[in-house]
RNA sequence: CGGGGUGUAGCGUAGCCCGGUAUCGCGCCUGGUUUGGGACCAGGAGGUCGUAGGUUCGAAUCCUGCCACCCCGACCA
C-alpha cells in the first residue's frame, strides 16, 4: 500500500481498515460502533442499491417503509426469533429529556419512561409481520412481494466498518405466499439474485448453498446464503434468503381465505443484503496501491488529468479534453475532469489509485503534439499511449474488460483455495497454514459440526446448492456422508 | 462482561521510569520556484498533554477515581 499504509500480510484487518479511511469510504464515528460513510462510500453505496433495487423491481417486488420502532411485546410471539436477536436490541424506554436540578447537565427524565418499551429493530420481521395480518385476507391479496431499504441497529460488542457496525444499512425483502411451493422458490430466486448482482456487478463470484440448522436464522425452516472468499482466506456471508415456512403467520395470525373457502396460514420468506457488501467489494479486489472498483459500480469511471505548464497550456489541453468528455457522457460513462492546479499530477495519480477509479487518461504537451491519450487501468496498472482517434473505444473496451477479468481474477483465487480433505488432521493444517474453504464430508450433525468450530474456529459455510452426490464418510466420526459440505474461518 | 493495551496539534508520534508547561514527521497557511508517478526552499499558524481530583514551590511525567478507544476472548440472522 502507498506511503504509511501497513502491508496486507502483516495485518490484514489494519490492513483494510487503513484503506477503508484513506480511501474515503467511511471513518469510526465515535458513536459505539456506528461508522460515519463518507460521500465517495456512499456514492459506490448508491450504485449498489440503485441495481439491486432494479433487479428487486423485475421480480415483481415493490417497495414501502415501516416504522423503526418496534413495540416489546412484538418480540414475544415468535419465540426462535426473539432468541436469536435478544441479546443485542437497543431499547427505547423513555420518551423526554429534562434539566437536572442540582444543574449538572441534561439528564432522563424519570417521570417520562415509557409504559412499554420500544425496541429499535434489528430486523423487522415482526413489525410487518403484524401489519400484514391486516394487508391479508384473501388469497387474492397474495404473493405479497415487499422490499424495504432502511437501517436496523445490533447492538454488537465488536464491530468493524462496514462487515459488521452496530447500526447499518440494508434491504429487506419480506413475501408471503399462498403455498410453500411458491415461498421456497421465492426464496431460492432470492438468492440466486443477489448471487447475479454479486458476481456481474461487483464481480466477486459467490457459493450458492444453504445453511446447516445450526447456522440458519432465527425462526427459518431454511436460510439459503452466498458466500465468498476475501483475500485473507476468510469466508463472508454476502446475502442470505430464508424460507421462513408459517412460523411469523402463525406467530401473527395471519390467514387467508383459499379460492375453496377454507383459511389458511401464509407462507412467508425474508431476505437482505448490507452494507457489508461493501466490506466484500474492497477485501476481493484491493491491492497494494489501494481499492479496484469494477467499472459497473465505480461513482467515477473515467479520470482525466491534463499535465500542464500555465495556464495557456491548460486552456489548450481543455479545449482537447473537453468534447471527449460530452462523447463519454453521451455514452453514460461516468468522467471526471481534474484539473486542479493545486496538486501535481503524480499526487493526483496516486489520489485516483487509492481509490479505484477503473480509468485515467492522461494528457500533456507531448500528447498535444502527437495527438494521443495515456491511458491507464486501475486493475493491472498497465498503461498505454493511445491515439485520440481511438481513445472512445478504447475506453468502452477496457470498461468491459476489466468488469470482465476481476471477476475472473477472484474467481481463480477462489478455485485455488477451496481444498478438498477426507481426514481431520489434514483439515486443521488447511486451516492454520493456508486457509479458504474446505470441501469435507460432515456427518451432518450439529454435535460434530459444534465440536469442529470449538476446536478449530472454522464453520459450515454452506452445504452448496450444486452439491454433488458422493457416498463418503464424516472426517471426524467417520459416520456415512452424503456429500461435501464447505467449511471456513468466517467474518 | 473477563484479560491486555493506549489516550500528547487535523493525523501519526517522542517525552513519562528519574517532575521544571512539550519533540519530530505528515497535513494546514503565506511567498517563490515547480508540474509526464505522492515537489522543493523559506517563513508561519495550530496544544485545556482524555477527564476529575490528590501529592508538590512546580505535574504530560507520581497517586486515585472516571471516561473513551484499540487488541484478545465471550457475542455476531
Amino acid at each position: 500500500m502507498s506511503k504509511n499504509l501497513t502491508k496486507r500480510s502483516e495485518d490484514y484487518s489494519k490492513w483494510y481498515n487503513e484503506l477503508v479511511v484513506k480511501a474515503d469510504l467511511a471513518e469510526n464515528s465515535g458513536v459505539r460502533g456506528c461508522m460515519v460513510i463518507k460521500p465517495y462510500g456512499y456514492a459506490i453505496w448508491e450504485k449498489m442499491q440503485y441495481q439491486l433495487d432494479k433487479m428487486f423491481k423485475e421480480t415483481g417486488h415493490e417497495n414501502a417503509y415501516f416504522p423503526l420502532f418496534i413495540p416489546k411485546s412484538y418480540f414475544s410471539k415468535e419465540a426462535s426469533h426473539v432468541e436469536g436477536f435478544a441479546k443485542e436490541c437497543a431499547i427505547v424506554t423513555h420518551y423526554r429529556l429534562k434539566n437536572a436540578e442540582d444543574g449538572s447537565g441534561i439528564i432522563v427524565d424519570p417521570e417520562a419512561k415509557l409504559e412499554e418499551e420500544l425496541i429499535v429493530r434489528p430486523t423487522s420481521e415482526t413489525i410487518i409481520w403484524d401489519t400484514y395480518k391486516k394487508w391479508i385476507q384473501s388469497y387474492r391479496d397474495l404473493p405479497l412481494l415487499i422490499n424495504q431499504w432502511a437501517n436496523v441497529v445490533r447492538w454488537e460488542m465488536r464491530t468493524r466498518l462496514f462487515l459488521r457496525t452496530s447500526e447499518f444499512l440494508w434491504q429487506e425483502g419480506h413475501t408471503a405466499h399462498a403455498t410453500e411451493k411458491e415461498a421456497i422458490a421465492e426464496a431460492e430466486q432470492m438468492m440466486h439474485v443477489y448471487a447475479d448482482f454479486v458476481e456481474n456487478y461487483m464481480g466477486v463470484p459467490v457459493i450458492k448453498g444453504t445453511k446447516t440448522p445450526s447456522e440458519r436464522f432465527a425462526g427459518a425452516l431454511e436460510t439459503y446464503c452466498i458466500e465468498a472468499l476475501m483475500q485473507d482466506g476468510k469466508a463472508l456471508q454476502a446475502g442470505t434468503s430464508h424460507f421462513l415456512g408459517q412460523n411469523f403467520a402463525k406467530a401473527f395470525d395471519v390467514k387467508f381465505a383459499t379460492k375453496e373457502g377454507n383459511q389458511e396460514y401464509v407462507w412467508a420468506t425474508s431476505w437482505g443484503v448490507s452494507t457489508r457488501l461493501m466490506g466484500a467489494l474492497v477485501m476481493t479486489h484491493s491491492d497494494d496501491n489501494g481499492l479496484v472498483i469494477p467499472p459497473k459500480l465505480a461513482p467515477i469511471q473515467v479520470v482525466i488529468v491534463p499535465i500542464y505548464k500555465g495556464l495557456d497550456q491548460l486552456d489548450e489541453i481543455s479545449a482537447k479534453v473537453n468534447p471527449l468528455i460530452k462523447e463519454l457522457r453521451t455514452k453514460g460513462i461516468s468522467v471526471k475532469y481534474d484539473a486542479r492546479d493545486t496538486h501535481k499530477p503524480g499526487f493526483k495519480f496516486n489520489e485516483y489509485e487509492l481509490k479505484g477509479i477503473p480509468i485515467r487518461l492522461a494528457i500533456g504537451q507531448r500528447d498535444l503534439e502527437n495527438d494521443t491519450f495515456e491511458i491507464a487501468r486501475r486493475d493491472t496498472l498497465e498503461k498505454e499511449t493511445v491515439p485520440a482517434s481511438v481513445v472512445l473505444d478504447k475506453i468502452e473496451f477496457l470498461l468491459e474488460d476489466m468488469q470482465r477479468s476481476m471477476y475472473q481474477k477472484a474467481l481463480n483465487f477462489r478455485k485455488e483455495n477451496i481444498t478438498e480433505t477426507d481426514t481431520y488432521s489434514e483439515f486443521k493444517a488447511i486451516l492454520e497454514n493456508k486457509g479458504g474453504f474446505i470441501s469435507a464430508h460432515w456427518d451432518g450433525t450439529a454435535e460434530t459440526e459444534e465440536r469442529i468450530k470449538e476446536e478449530t474456529k472454522a464453520t459450515i459455510r454452506c452445504i452448496p446448492f450444486d452439491i454433488k452426490e458422493e457416498a463418503g464418510s464424516c472426517m471426524v466420526t467417520g459416520k456415512p456422508s452424503k456429500g461435501r459440505v464447505l467449511f471456513a474461518k468466517a467474518y
